[in-house]
DNA sequence: ATCGGAAACC
DNA sequence: GGTTTCCGAT
């Protein structure tokens, strides 16, 4: 009984249940160039879809702070990585170990002080993997300011989802993504973001001026080291033969590639893949129908197959089951965003960039589910946040220190948090209560992104604040230009 | 609960 | 390389 992956195979829809349509990363983000052979899908990869999947809210979840997550249930999502990977015998101790060592790959650090709260490190995610990021056209970096509402600390803040409400759906013609790129020389690794066709991106550029301690740990090429494997917008990376089994029919078919931008758009949660074109149904179409699979209920053991990139393909046999969690209002919203064409997929990441969180964020939304898991949003956590991109930023070989420095261990919560519902109804079938979902206006970037959280009621674009200050900018990028 | 070393595994 | 497994320490 060592793994009944076979028969897992046959209850249930297996991977569709995993892998969310709406955001999932592409096939060469399992097989990054940097880790050759490596073609099993990797546990922070498998976090994010349990994160994007409705039916896991009840088990793990976007909580707090940017980038963060909380693992409401332990257990849970270790039997579920364990039955994802054909190891019977996982269990939270094992998976947080894996958990740990991404710490110094810095994938991931941990949330001090609270318990099963981990939290990404997207700025890595975003920051790295945008080697060609224009940053410095970027007249949006001072937007990113405003947004922030000037704090002091907001050198790495993200934009926050209002602000991408109101700016997405403006962004000019959803050409394609051709407007986000400086087509010259045609090549994909001549295609160059242009920051200023994504205003949140301007967020990450600030991150880099954090201090050097943050970069430190980059000895060998500070903003461009993938040694941790992880490289989504590497062109170089978008190869089939990193697919060995793709399946006909893949949400990743060939033209998926051509442009990483604007595949990892597709990737993105609402309302990013919503960037791309209506045509464009390698995301638009999987962003729209992500989520509830009301059907994967249950203890419903998923299956175990080989764990392979093209796993992310099953999404599309999810298309048109669209479960009751995932509602009208959602889908219209998510509709409602398209806009600026390709180039998404940092922007979503982006979004998590430092976190020291937008105004407010930091220990203010606390979902009921927060309370319900005891999660202590510590008012003073920002310190946290110094340490997500201070974290010991260095080779496995050495931990910082400074990253606990800060820290203070509380035991003040009890016993584990034990949601009881967690199993019966966020995977038994019943979806986990809307009531536990952060407020609609959560600060939370991916959360925002999410599909099957619904956007925040969208300012009217012509009087939100973000818009004004995006314009305004834009404009004074144009009185620049026009007198130079 | 969390951490991280060590060794084994694939 | 990315875990998985085990385990002692905090």
């Amino acid at each position: 009984m060592d793994c009944n992956c076979v028969s897992d195979l046959l209850l249930t829809p297996p991977v569709p249940a995993l892998w969310t349509p709406g955001f999932a990363f592409p096939d060469w983000a399992y097989k990054p160039e940097s880790s050759p052979g490596s073609r099993q899908i990797q546990l922070w990869h498998f976090i994010l879809e349990l994160l994007q999947k409705e039916e896991y809210q009840g088990v793990i979840a976007w909580q707090g702070d940017y980038g963060e997550f909380v693992i409401k249930d332990p257990d849970e999502v270790a039997r579920l990585w364990g039955i994802r990977k054909c190891k019977p015998h996982m269990n939270y101790d094992k998976l947080s170990r894996a958990l740990r060592y991404y710490y110094n790959k810095r994938i991931l650090h941990k949330t001090k002080g609270k318990r099963f709260t981990y939290k990404f490190n997207f700025s890595k995610v975003v920051l790295v993997n945008y080697p060609l990021l224009d940053m410095a056209s970027s007249p949006f970096l001072l937007a990113q300011n405003h947004f922030n509402g000037g704090a002091a600390t907001a050198d790495c803040s993200p934009v926050t989802p209002e602000a991408l409400q109101s700016l997405f759906p403006r962004l000019p013609d959803s050409g394609r993504g051709t407007a986000l790129f400086d087509r010259a020389t045609g090549a994909p690794e001549g295609d160059k973001l242009r920051l200023d066709a994504f205003p949140f991106l301007g967020s990450a550029a600030p991150c880099y001026s954090k201090p050097p301690s943050m970069l430190g740990p980059y000895p060998r090429n500070p903003a461009f080291d993938y040694s941790w494997g992880f490289n989504p917008y590497l062109p170089g990376a978008l190869s089939l033969n990193n697919c060995p089994k793709l399946p006909p029919g893949s949400i990743y078919p060939s033209h998926f590639y051509p442009n990483p931008l604007q595949s990892g758009l597709a990737q993105l949660p609402h309302p990013f893949s919503s960037l791309l074109p209506p045509g464009d149904t390698t995301g638009t179409e999987r962003a729209q129908t992500g989520g509830a699979n009301g059907s994967v209920g249950g203890q419903a053991p998923r299956l175990c197959i080989p764990s392979y990139p093209g796993s992310l393909l099953q999404g599309r046999t999810e298309l048109g089951i669209l479960g009751p969690g995932m509602s009208e209002r959602e889908r219209g919203e998510n509709t409602s965003i398209t806009g600026a064409g390709g180039g998404g997929i940092g922007v979503g990441l982006g979004l998590g960039l430092g976190s020291l969180g937008v105004i407010g964020s930091g220990g203010g939304i606390q979902s009921p589910s927060d309370r319900r898991t005891g999660v202590k949003q510590d008012p003073g956590s920002d310190s946290e946040l110094e340490i997500t991109d201070l974290s010991d930023c260095s080779s496995e070989n050495e931990n910082e220190p400074d990253f606990n420095v800060s820290q203070e261990k509380e035991h003040r919560m009890g016993g584990r948090p034990h949601i009881p519902e967690a199993k019966t109804a966020g995977l038994g079938g019943t979806l986990p209560q809307l009531s536990s979902l952060p407020p609609s206006i959560s600060p939370h970037p991916l959360k925002s992104l999410v599909p099957l959280t619904p956007p925040p009621p969208s300012l009217p674009t012509s009087i939100s604040p973000s818009l004004i200050l995006v314009e305004r900018h834009r404009e004074t990028e144009t009185l620049k230009h026009t007198h130079s």
